[in-house]
DNA sequence: TCTTTTTCATAGCGATCAATATAAAAATGT
DNA sequence: ACATTTTTATATTGATCGCTATGAAAAAGA
């Protein structure tokens, strides 16, 4: 069943852009912005320069739907977790085991495409870099979000810094992204991740 | 009192090399190895290529050196308190506090040249990344081995699993630099390391 | 002074960067 | 069939990448 309905005028594109968004968010998963060269994208999506521009403008217009694409599939189970689980501490204790599971996963672990995209770029790059420092305070301030709820309904004591708790518990997620990168063993990855948890605050009375 | 002792034959340098160690330091440091650019680093030590690479060999050599001069200054102060503080929890204490005074210094902070240094990259640069890695896992190992020491002096439990705890606060470390970086607030970062030090194991006995 | 040695600045190397001008190819509309 | 529209591939743009060949400059040794 597919969607064709009134096909326009002229010759029609090769580029599957779904495919070739998922070719790119791996590439810039794994090398990063600056890492992952125009000539790498077209060669991996099987297509010619002009046809990724048709598509998708610029480099740095395709890392940012790729950063999307990230956040609505691979790294959606914080926003998930987050909406999902029933109280704060257990939407931490999933965000943490999932970002485990995700960022050791397969031979050359990629850690997460936010925390590993280019925290340090070239001074013209400094857009993609503040873009991306932008989500990861977002992420935090989600988990802040979640947190306040929880004071709200009596499940984290009125007292909670509830910035600085969030802000801690995606120090960890960053951390083991890089350690993931770095070829640390899951295991102590997912002990680091309840090493985590002891730190969460006592139950208010 | 400048150390001179036989010059030898040919025209003087018109490099100090200490200086420029310094300059390539801090110019790595912001933009890490692939977004500092041997033009811009020799525009800022105020020389040309050539006595660059007289004076270092290639931008490789140049930035290893720089992580060594990085490690035995700003980047000490781990290795100092792992040796000179009595207790491993006071170790881990100082080392948290001290990240988040160093990452966060200045008015664009910079975090820590090891964690943001080349994380991501390109295909032809995966030996310095693969040597970044090894630096960061070294600083594991160097916080485990004071962590074994205090299992034997008492004041770790036999059962604590050292590496994982050690991996625990390098990841806090490594997330304090990403946050430093992304222009978090120094008091949230200051809790943040307050938080980790909750999750310290309770003494033996 | 004159040779030797080393470093210096000028200029430019081939390779790669992101991005495009051009025109043929492939579809629809008439 | 023929014009219109859009995408395609070929080839190339100027800029920048890390790096270096060349020869002048600046020191010491003879």
């Amino acid at each position: 069943m597919k969607k064709i309905g009134k096909r326009p005028r002229g010759r029609p594109r090769a580029l599957d852009r779904e495919e070739a968004l998922e070719t790119a968010l791996q590439l810039f998963w794994r090398h990063g912005y600056e890492g992952a060269s125009v000539a790498d994208l077209t060669a991996a999506m099987g297509v010619t320069p002009p046809s990724l521009y048709t598509a998708f403008g610029s480099k740095e217009r395709l890392y940012q739907e790729a950063l999307d694409r990230y956040g609505a599939s691979y790294g959606s189970f914080t926003a998930r977790a987050l909406a999902e689980e029933p109280t704060a501490r257990q939407a931490v204790e999933r965000i943490l085991q999932e970002s485990v599971a995700v960022y050791s996963e397969g031979p050359a672990p990629r850690g997460c495409m936010l925390a590993s995209g280019a925290v340090t770029c070239a001074p013209e790059h400094t857009k993609v870099a503040a873009d991306l420092s932008r989500r990861r305070l977002a992420a935090i301030s989600a988990i802040k979000a979640r947190f306040d709820r929880a004071v709200i309904e009596g499940e984290l004591a009125p007292s909670t810094d509830t910035e600085a708790l969030a802000a801690f518990y995606a120090a960890v997620v960053q951390g083991l992204s890089i350690q993931a990168r770095d070829g640390v063993d899951r295991d102590v990855l997912e002990t680091i991740a309840a090493t985590a948890l002891i730190a969460w605050p006592r139950p208010p009375a």
